[in-house]
DNA sequence: TCGTCATGCAACCTTTTGATTGCATTTTCT
DNA sequence: AGAAAATGCAATCAAAAGGTTGCATGACGA
């Protein structure tokens, strides 16, 4: 595996960052972190887009791990994977500890 | 303001993520954390995209509030601002502090 | 001033994305 | 079995995103 793929690398974070990139879908994950696992009628019940739009959205968060799915009945129910937010906000603080490094070394040579 | 448009709700990161969640535009982001101002010419050598496209990125990070940019002679100089990094963050964590409220309703209902 | 380096601007193109509609399939309940 | 509910699948569409090329503009330096 080459450096520039090393898995932690922020660069690797984009396609969960875009998957958090639509309102639709934050709003989604918001309610599926508040409420438990819910359906995807219940889900798209109350949002202004249609079913299979839902259906799409949910799917989306699901490649990019922040949600799960199961089939309960003739159900299939949704619940959030709270695990995955963890995992993009230590990405952004990878960024910004590159931030304070560079922060660093101008002091450092400033001082010199 | 109407409750679901107040500022610091998840929702309204949407635009923020969005810019996060595109490869090139990530590495950007990393170079300008890391390096300290830079110029479009700088930015593009070295990447597999043609300068104008790193000026799109660029506008678009803008946009996002994650960097500024100003002029120097004829050269114009991109630098990141790190505190946008924070509300992300931020924002994820109101999140998954839903999460855990939920959680927590949860194990009340198991106790009574 | 004249060539050159760094950008800015604009048209254009292709792929992806967000969303819709219509119909098929699966499961439940009476 | 037969109707209704929940979802799956597929075709389609308009708009946005990402990228490129060509040319214009602006600033520096010999």
């Amino acid at each position: 595996m080459s450096p520039a793929d090393a898995p932690g690398l922020p660069l690797d974070a984009a396609p969960l960052f875009s998957a958090l990139g639509d309102r639709t879908r934050l709003d989604l994950l918001v309610r599926l972190c508040a409420g438990g696992a819910l359906s995807i009628t219940a889900l798209s019940s109350g949002s202004p887009v249609s079913r299979q739009a839902v259906t799409k959205h949910l799917e989306v968060l699901s490649q990019a791990g922040l949600v799960r799915s199961f089939r309960q009945g003739r159900e299939r129910l949704w619940e959030a994977e709270p695990r995955r937010l963890d995992d993009a906000r230590r990405h952004l603080e990878l960024i910004s500890r590159q931030w304070d490094e560079a922060l660093d070394r101008l002091k450092q040579y400033v001082e010199d």
